[in-house]
DNA sequence: ATATAATATGTG
DNA sequence: ACATATTATATA
């Protein structure tokens, strides 16, 4: 028997083995196991199981992985279709799809062959040690002893001569079942009751009486230092001692309380109707669900799941990364308990691994969890929830440059599921999906608590009193968050920028300190007397000269970011509680619920934050949410900046007033003209979706097309380019409704020491852009030592 | 991705 | 002539 496996490697192609006959297992597609290749050891997948193949000779799998499939045939489908959608190889998607706890440990060793080693007396004496003492030890071992030079070239010399030996060993999973020992009663042994006094080994069995079989750790908790008894009981057969796995769970010591299921109120009965009507059909649907803010999506999603239970099918949960706070995973975990399975990037790998083994060994059936949740194993998907579904944090940034919604869509389809994408915002590609009939859309028009959606008011920066001394402030938005000092009402105020200022000049040249490994300036960041680069780690204490003209002039300090207006709040409010919340603020794995527990419990009158406080949780008591900058989004090179600051906008009113209170939102800004802004102003996103759409129509851009994006990327700028131009070269004869833009150099012209050129083809769909960019690039480009081409389908990331 | 063989380039 | 950098090629 043959089985061909893929790889995670940037490679096209599976590669064929040989099956051992002395394995008592046959394969399976889906099976992990570990293949020799080159002469390295890999993890791979089977993706078939066959009994010829065109290559010879064929070398052996060397260990199975594991005996059940770690890969159901959905997942293996589904990451093959994402695979050729995507342009990147089958094992590169299959490897994503796993926690990364179930990465492979390959230990290195090295063995030593032969007694006799010349030039052994040259080494030092913890390497002769080593040397002679152990005829196999890990490259760790040897490195720890520091070696020089000298060592290094004998190693290699006698690794050369095969007097030693490099040898990969196969350590197993980097996560691990954790296993518990357990006890189970068998039966009681009545010749010890006869005794007056409780003996441990009676006492025990009374402890066993109440459940049949308890963990170690319990009884110990009632009867210490049980350990002699025990062995005692388990040689007279009254009770057997075995390993039980427990699964590890994140927040398990902070269950939330029991949660009933909500009445709905009219519209929300009308959506779930409609959607439970096509749930029980069992047919693929895909709806748009738009509703406002505080309109009880979730509720919604809630009934939804739990008819999906009923009818005996599994549901999976899309949420954006940092959405997934405590609040919505409690919410699942209180209605439906052990069922829920919850993956995301604040749990460790133990606890996602162990998430992870309860969908695949089906403990859950029900999966809510964050971009490559959308590869759970479920079976029998029956419902498919992508929340927030226009969150750009769906796409991934790097290969496979996947994005979660579209990938749900897909699977949904595949799976004959029920698709319900859900937000207050839609993307544009939803809503013209929703155009050409092949969404269909459902709406929530009603918030539950606020029949009124809050007033938003828009302040022109050009004409608007500023307050003296802080410019960042105008007259108008500092007396509504007295206003709520004084009602012991919160404020949200809302920057997407972090640090100090954004940009440090000289005071004698003007001249900015920039990133010397990114076209960037830096951030000053006062917390940390520092100016950091936002894209990559370079960190650079506060200089106390001008990088060009040496100068000592005391610099000036321009723009302002989320920790200056904390400053700024602080010194205006000096009574007042003043929160920062963004990326620098966060420390711990429970840092974001925490802050959101502060506020929630009215700790802090003003939050000041970046995106991090436009999604999540509900703050009952903000009334004001203030904007101090909203041009900030609106401006960057990228033809969704519109979209997003309309999104983001829209989100952060949403936080004001949730409850009784009435909510204001005030957003100053240089362009209040902008559709975006007045649409969020109007709370209309209807005439937003339509005017947008029209634009993106005229300009011939997405939804209206497809796109994709050639980034050439290498440490020589004049090699980034040319690569770039022999890119577009290779498209010169394409179809005539093709369109080929650039090469032209990215915004972001340098990143990380990389000088970025890009190509941008457009489609007029998806499947001719990927049948000519396949027909192209079968013939890979041939690229020079450091350059890079990344190919990127449905860009989202321009920049 | 990574290693090796093949080839080009540099040095005295 | 030799070391060193770059490129081509294969991985089953």
């Amino acid at each position: 028997m043959i089985v061909e496996v893929a790889l995670n490697l940037p490679l096209q192609k599976t590669f064929d083995y040989s099956w051992p006959e002395e394995l008592d297992l046959d394969p399976v597609p889906g099976l992990r196991v570990l293949v020799p290749f080159s002469r390295r050891k890999m993890g791979g997948v089977i993706t078939s199981v066959k009994n010829h193949s065109d290559f010879s000779p064929l070398r052996k799998v060397e260990k199975l992985i594991e005996d059940t499939p770690s890969m159901t045939e959905e997942i293996l489908e589904l990451s093959r279709w994402v695979a050729s959608y995507y342009f990147c190889s089958w094992g590169e998607v299959l490897n994503g799809t796993l926690p990364g706890g179930m990465g492979l440990l390959l230990r290195l060793e090295i063995i030593n062959k032969s007694n006799f080693l010349p030039g052994i007396e040259r080494l030092g004496k913890p390497f002769q040690e080593i040397v002679k003492n152990k005829t196999r030890w890990t490259e760790e071992e040897w490195n720890r002893k520091t070696p020089g030079t000298e060592e290094r070239k004998q190693l290699a010399e006698w690794l050369q001569k095969g007097l030693l030996e490099k040898v990969q060993i196969f350590a197993g999973q980097r996560s691990r079942p954790k296993m518990e020992r357990w006890v189970r009663f068998l039966k009681s042994d009545e010749s010890n009751r006869s005794v007056r006094k409780k003996t441990k080994k009676i006492q025990i069995l009374d402890r066993l009486a109440k459940n049949n079989e308890c963990s170690w750790e319990e009884i110990r908790n009632t009867v210490p230092n049980p350990a002699q008894a025990l062995k005692n009981l388990e040689k007279e057969g009254c009770v057997q001692i075995f390993e039980k796995r427990v699964f590890r769970r994140f927040l398990e010591d902070r269950m939330p309380p029991i949660e009933s299921f909500q009445q709905l109120k009219e519209d929300q009965q009308n959506v779930f109707q409609e959607v439970g009507k096509n749930l029980q059909e069992e047919k693929y649907k895909t709806y748009l669900l738009e509703g406002v803010t505080g309109s009880g999506k979730t509720e919604v999603y809630l009934h939804t799941v739990r008819l999906t239970q009923e009818l005996g099918k599994s549901s999976l949960v899309l949420v954006p990364e940092i959405s997934l706070t405590p609040l919505l995973v409690n919410r699942f975990r209180s209605r439906f308990g052990d069922a829920v399975a919850v993956l995301h990037s604040g749990m460790d790998d133990g606890e996602r691994y162990d998430e992870w083994s309860r969908v695949r060994n089906g403990l859950s059936s029900i999966v809510v969890g964050a971009r490559s949740a959308v590869f759970a194993p479920l079976k029998n998907l029956g419902l498919v929830i992508v929340d927030e579904e226009h969150d750009v944090s769906y796409k991934q940034g790097e290969t496979p440059r996947y994005h979660a919604r579209d990938v749900a869509v897909y699977r949904g389809f595949k799976a004959k599921a029920t698709v319900l994408l859900g937000s207050a915002t839609p993307s544009l590609e939803s809503s013209y999906n929703v155009q050409l009939g092949k969404y269909h859309p459902l709406y929530l028009k009603k918030r539950i608590f606020q029949p009124t959606l809050p007033e938003v008011r828009l302040i022109n920066l050009k004409h608007c009193d500023r307050q003296k001394g802080s410019p960042f402030f105008s007259i108008e938005l500092l007396d509504a968050i007295r206003q709520r000092l004084l009602k012991k009402e919160q404020t949200l105020i809302f920057l997407n920028r972090r640090g100090f200022a954004p940009l440090m000049i000289c005071g004698e040249c003007n001249e900015t300190h920039t990133c010397p490994n990114c076209s960037l300036s830096l951030v000053f960041h006062q917390a940390v007397g520092g100016l950091k680069c936002h894209h990559c780690d370079y960190f650079l204490i506060t200089p106390q000269k001008c990088p060009a003209c040496d100068s000592s002039e005391s610099p000036k300090i321009v723009g302002s970011g989320t920790e200056q207006i904390e400053t700024e709040l602080k010194n205006i409010y000096p009574n007042a509680e003043v929160l920062r919340m963004d990326r620098d603020s966060l420390h711990g794995k429970h840092a974001l619920s925490k802050m959101q527990r502060r506020i929630h419990d009215q700790e802090v009158d003003i939050v000041v934050g970046t995106q991090l406080i436009t999604k999540g949780h509900d703050f009952p008591n903000v009334t004001l949410v203030g904007v101090i900058l909203a041009d900030l989004s609106l401006n960057l090179p990228d033809f969704r900046s519109g979209e997003r600051t309309f999104q983001l906008l829209t989100q952060v009113a949403g936080r004001a007033g949730r409850a009784e209170k009435p909510g204001e939102v005030l957003i100053q800004t240089y362009n209040p003209k902008h559709h975006s802004l007045q649409c969020a102003k109007d709370h209309d996103t209807l005439r937003y979706l339509e005017i947008e759409l029209k634009q993106r129509n005229l300009l011939k851009i997405p939804p209206f097309l497809s796109m994709v994006l050639i980034l050439c990327s290498s440490p020589s700028e004049k090699r980034a380019e040319t690569l770039a131009f022999s890119v577009r070269n290779r498209f010169k004869k394409l179809p005539p409704s093709l369109t080929v833009i650039g090469p032209v150099e990215s915004p972001l012209k340098k990143l990380r020491n990389r000088y970025r050129w890009q190509v941008l083809i457009k489609a007029p769909d998806a499947s001719m852009l990927k049948c000519q960019l396949n027909r192209l690039m079968k013939e890979p480009l041939k690229l020079q030592k450091d350059e890079l081409l990344q190919i990127d389908i449905d860009p989202h990331h321009l920049i």
